[in-house]
DNA sequence: TAGATTGTTAATCGATTAACAATC
DNA sequence: TAGATTGTTAATCGATTAACAATC
């Protein structure tokens, strides 16, 4: 169906999911792409030829029906269906999104946990069991794992995107700094953390100059 | 000198200089457009016109000195620079920034950590002490401090982000998952975990169909 | 010198914004 | 019906890619 879609507007659909759900929470029933533009800040024509990109939402006249988009929007994001995740690394970021109350809320479900430290097998994270590498395979296809998040240092990473990709995950949510090499198949969402710093680094220095 | 460079450019940057490490430390002396355009699997002619919007760091008929290049970029992303950071919340996403051992390397150094919970005052993470939200102020001013790193979550972060331009930070690494108001001369990168994770949501869902 | 490869201009492609007819 | 606001087409803007003269 809907195929295609720019990455660009792919990427600003959360923030209109945010928003809309602020909204709906205020009581909010309906807003205009004016409105919502304002808000924003950003431009009623490109929130229109987002949304439009899904199918016609709003009515004429009328502008949108804020709980009705957003329930849309989640389904779009996938947020109407249970994820099965595992977490590939037990350190401090892992326990952070293993905490994350509203990935579950959201339909993000922790199953297990992997750390190569037998020190730490055995201990849970918010009563998800920490588990030695070897059982990684198996515990993916007994537990119809579908997403992995890989929290380990990027020395390992690639090694272990590989295994992942071979025990059949398709999608890959990467905090480690490297390129992971997957096929075509294989969606890797990266967060580089250290780029996202230097970036502002940048923009700092170069903002004073001005 | 180098104004309104775009956002799409400065946000290669830091992949550029990631490679560029990389080739340094393999012992890689020189490389082309065209050569670096394969290993980052990108095109030369990009890579050739981002590198100019700096200057020109190559030369006809030889391409580019790595180490020369690497530094250049360093110097441009402001890492020859040290930066005086500060930790707003010491939660396990606090710990985990605080534990990057390759921040300090590049120049970003944390200088000290506040938490509106008096039960972790004092307490140190990484040598970094805790201290109580009053001390803020006193603290940013004493010490230098240019940038601020927001872990905690969205209730507070508006409020404390009003407090930090306020005693004159101009640069705040943003993970609470708002959008902060600040004024034009403050730079703010945000990173939105559960906005990546709903689009890595959304690239697995409709790549299934394809 | 000849070959290689940059720096840079021109062409293309895609994304954003503007405009307006359709319609609630 | 008249006013409001969408859905959508057309215009603009910006970013990427291609081409090539300059030059090491």
């Amino acid at each position: 169906m809907d195929r295609d879609i720019s990455q660009a507007v792919i990427t600003r659909l959360p923030r209109y999911y945010r928003y809309l759900g602020e909204l709906k929470d205020k009581g909010v029933e309906r807003i205009s792409s004016q409105d919502l533009a304002i808000i924003m800040n950003a431009t009623a024509s490109q929130i229109r030829q987002d949304f439009n990109n899904f199918g016609g939402f709003g009515q004429q006249g009328y502008g949108y029906n804020v709980e009705h988009l957003y329930s849309e929007i989640g389904k779009i994001l996938g947020l109407d269906m249970q994820h099965h995740m595992i977490l590939i690394g037990s350190g401090n970021l892992g326990h952070c999104l293993a905490n994350y109350v509203n990935f579950e809320k959201r339909g993000f479900i922790f199953e297990g946990c992997f750390d190569s430290n037998p020190e730490l097998v055995g201990d849970y994270i918010r009563g998800i069991e920490i588990m030695p590498m070897e059982r990684l395979e198996d515990f993916v296809r007994d537990n119809n794992i579908d997403m992995a998040v890989i929290t380990i240092p990027k020395s390992g990473a690639v090694e272990v995107a590989k295994r992942l990709v071979n025990c059949g995950i398709k999608a890959i949510w990467n905090f480690a700094h490297v390129d992971l090499e997957v096929g075509d198949d294989v969606i890797v969402e990266n967060v580089h953390l250290s780029e996202s710093l230097m970036k502002l680094s940048y923009n700092w220095n170069h903002s004073k100059k001005a």
